[in-house]
DNA sequence: TAGATTGTTAATCGATTAACAATC
DNA sequence: TAGATTGTTAATCGATTAACAATC
């Protein structure tokens, strides 16, 4: 790959992960701050301030969307809004399938917010023939043989996996192979994809031990150090 | 043995969020492993592999505990399973009470697995007066109004807050005046809290964004170089 | 033994943070 | 205007990856 040239499509850029994560907490701020109606503007000092991210790192994050501030003034929230709206793709909502109708599936399909991200679950499978042919929180369940010919015939490309260890994998391949391309995993263990599959894998088992770790750090060197501002990296 | 100087305490090391993170994985696998009787013993290699990250990760990972491998033939997985539990703590469980007792806090509650992960939720608070008095998946469901009292009287130190973005800031203060040290955030909203309370965000839209983006990405650029692995940091 | 694998030290890569000119 | 703030380029920091000697 060469240094110098100019990137042959500029809608592809190459975004830091950890700035996707952030900019919904951005956007989550400036509703907040907009319905406030005290001003019309805001400073990247502003926002790093209320979630405790330093200014010129949302100032860098807002830079990846086309963003354009005012010198001495900030941003326009109404336009920030938009603009990071319209980046993370909010404004087109995408359909998907769940699989796996237990107790984080149930809640999942009870998630109102997710159509303001963008997501559309559209239908729910399980292999309990007591779910199938419910539904729950207006999406119906069908039974997981369903699935291959339904994902065909919809042209569905973003499935949800809310199932335990033991079926995942399984699950996996079937989804993939009915045309699934994005996986949003939920199952305690990491699935093994070809290669270009996409999955997300979302670990609650991970997120507690980083959370008790630090707990447990804290405690050990309470009054010696002790300032925790929330960011730190390492534990 | 250090070259330079002894760390004053050798219980306080740095791990790195993304070691902590693997972690839960390695371990997942190892009883997979363990289960299928084939070898007494694993390396890092096979780990690797299975969860398509590289070896050498893997090493450096198992590196932070006090696992020890025998070069040629890998570790022992009895011993690196036990190693890793310990490391993690969970063998000693830790009380939790939830505030929420909604989709998702419902969810939770039912979640037998966290007490393999050293996590016991023993009681859930809600507004909800058709809520309150209930019992959901065996705990039981009291007033938010008993909350400080309670996490005083149980010395209760890990909160977990499944709540909607409005009432979030407020409880989040109700926790930590109570003298609850850690916060286990499933509200949309970053919460504020003082510097020595620990906060784990967790954040669906961030985790959908991630998701979608890659998806949209994929779709660009098909068949133009096109090799995900799963391990992209960039998208 | 030969060679796969560990454990450790060094190099690379990328995200965060700092510095600073431009600007309203 | 003066000064706060943006936008961009450079420096720093830390995690990942590579290199390689030690070893069973």
């Amino acid at each position: 790959m060469p240094k110098v040239e100019a990137p042959k499509d500029p809608v592809i850029k190459a975004i830091p992960e950890p700035t996707l994560r952030r900019l919904p907490l951005y956007y989550q701020y400036l509703k907040k701050i907009r319905d406030e109606k005290k001003s019309d503007f805001i400073s990247c000092t502003q926002i790093g301030n209320a979630l405790s991210i330093l200014p010129i790192q949302v100032r860098k994050d807002l830079g990846v969307t086309d963003a354009v501030g005012k010198p001495k003034l900030g941003y326009s929230i109404d336009e920030l809004i938009a603009i990071i709206e319209d980046f993370l793709g909010w404004n087109n909502t995408k359909d998907a399938y769940l699989v796996g109708v237990g107790h984080l599936g149930t809640a999942l399909l009870g998630f109102e917010r997710f159509k303001e991200y963008g997501l559309n679950i559209i239908a729910a499978f399980d292999i309990d023939r007591e779910k199938v042919g419910s539904t729950i929180h207006g999406v119906k369940v069908f039974h997981i043989g369903k699935l291959d010919n339904m994902v065909k015939r919809m042209g569905i490309k973003i499935g949800i996996l809310t199932v335990p260890s033991a079926p995942a994998q399984d699950l996996t391949n079937e989804m993939v192979h009915a045309g699934i391309e994005a996986i949003w995993n939920f199952s305690p263990v990491k699935v093994a994809v070809p290669p270009d599959i996409i999955v997300q894998h979302e670990n609650l088992a991970s997120s507690l031990v980083v959370l008790s770790k630090k707990l447990t750090l804290a405690r050990t060197t309470q009054s010696q150090d002790g300032v925790n501002n929330g960011n730190d990296k390492k534990i």
